[in-house]
DNA sequence: GGAGCCCTTTGATCCACGTCAATACGATTT
DNA sequence: AAATCGTATTGACGTGGATCAAAGGGCTCC
């Protein structure tokens, strides 16, 4: 060891008001004071090897996580042992929101590689939002992005066929790299052709099919994990032009 | 007009207060004088004919509602004029959280017969929250509870075959119809084949024939919209046990 | 209370995706 | 660098639900 770094050299290196997450994130829309006031409710990081468990379903809920680093899955698994993967969740997202209804968490989060994510105990939230308009507020943009988002999911299972899921799965990949300042054409896919069709509401041959297929056309450049969209207008049009 | 009705007798008529479906709606657990903040709050009534909007997507948000009589379906509409009934309420049921995130609603709301809505400025409801806890807890239980949902509806859509997701439809209103006192086993459907095939990702024939085949197998007695659930556990026994 | 129309049921056929199977690729371990 | 194992691709075939079609039933609105 050269030397020794200060204890609020690392704190700081954590805070909500150092992250280049916070336009992402819970901090949205707060000014500098509250962002401070918000960093001192985030007590502790947790990291999460590839694999482990953030939480399992039916866990008592006491907090929701922000991703500072990594990736995670959320899925759902039936009692028969189907599961169902509910989302991917990128740096910037919020874990956990299922467990407030009901005092425990009703679906698993996985993580998809080596994490990290900032723990927010929620009864303190709920605190300090009774105090903070505006950190109130962006909390409930955040649950209702997330009903949102899955009302489109449920738009693309219940009437969307493989190719055109799989398209807006590409696009939406896309968009949120983009958000996260990295490039809108080229990405690594963090999760299995399995995970993806579970999703999708696929089974992972007829993904790899599909795939393959956006290859041949000339869409998208595949190479196992590594994607290049090639024809960004034409994925859109797969989506939008649908005959019916 | 034979006789003037004081005002005071109107409003405590459609006061929180007063309304049998405050256990599953927005005052649950708040105290007496709590739930008299809220009436205070909740301004007006809205009455909405079958098959009106209550609102469009694209509408500017400005409250959310909570559904006094009647019932409603939620559904999103694609550019190229697919849709997808994202979701069927009823009584005591809170709709237009999805236009919180963006200040405009994302989902059309459509009442499936004549109901009536109260009105909730969503601005004065977070206002009201910041000052009452039990308010402020209960809308996040409400609003998460509404992710739960989702999950379980892309379970049903991503991982089920049709019958098992005609069974898991009809198991969930018989449950929503017994928590508001009716009965369990036979009850009466307000939308149409086409709306439930829409929310369950099937084509309305083969809601049509899962029906058929319920009723052929003792399951349920269905006429028209009328069913009577004859063998819950026989439907119970249909989802969990799946080969696979 | 009758006319019209929407909704539902049922049958016949088709096809997109699932299933089963074999092979190939790549990352990790030794 | 070889061995191993999880992951991905591709092919052949089967099937559940979509599609097309026609007839019957029950609301709704005059």
């Amino acid at each position: 060891m050269k030397s020794v770094i200060p204890v609020t050299t690392l704190e700081i290196k954590t805070a909500c008001s150092q992250c280049n997450l916070r336009e992402l994130c819970l901090p949205f829309g707060l000014d500098p004071n509250e962002v401070d006031q918000l960093d001192e409710l985030v007590g502790s990081r947790r990291k999460i090897k590839r694999q482990q468990h953030l939480y399992r379903s039916g866990d008592v809920f006491e907090a929701i996580y922000a991703i500072r680093a990594g990736s995670f899955k959320t899925d759902v698994i039936l009692e028969d042992g189907r599961d169902q993967v509910t989302g991917f969740q990128m740096t910037g997202e919020v874990l956990g929101l299922d467990g407030i209804s009901t005092e425990h968490h009703s679906c698993n989060a996985i993580a998809l590689e080596d994490s990290e994510v900032c723990v927010i105990p929620f009864s303190r939230l709920e605190e300090l939002s009774r105090q903070v308009e505006s950190l109130q507020h962006q909390f409930h943009k955040i649950m209702s992005r997330e009903i949102v988002r899955d009302h489109g999911v449920m738009m693309l299972l219940g009437s969307m066929r493989a190719e055109e899921r799989l398209a807006a799965f590409l696009l939406n990949m896309s968009q949120r790299f983009t958000a996260r300042g990295f490039s809108p054409s080229e990405f690594h896919l963090r999760m299995t052709r399995d995970e993806i069709g579970s999703y999708l509401g696929l089974k992972l041959e007829t993904v790899s099919r599909a795939f393959s297929r956006f290859q041949e056309d000339g869409l998208v450049a595949v190479q196992q994990k590594h994607i290049r969209i090639l024809d960004t207008p034409g994925l859109k049009r797969l989506l939008n032009h649908h005959a019916a």
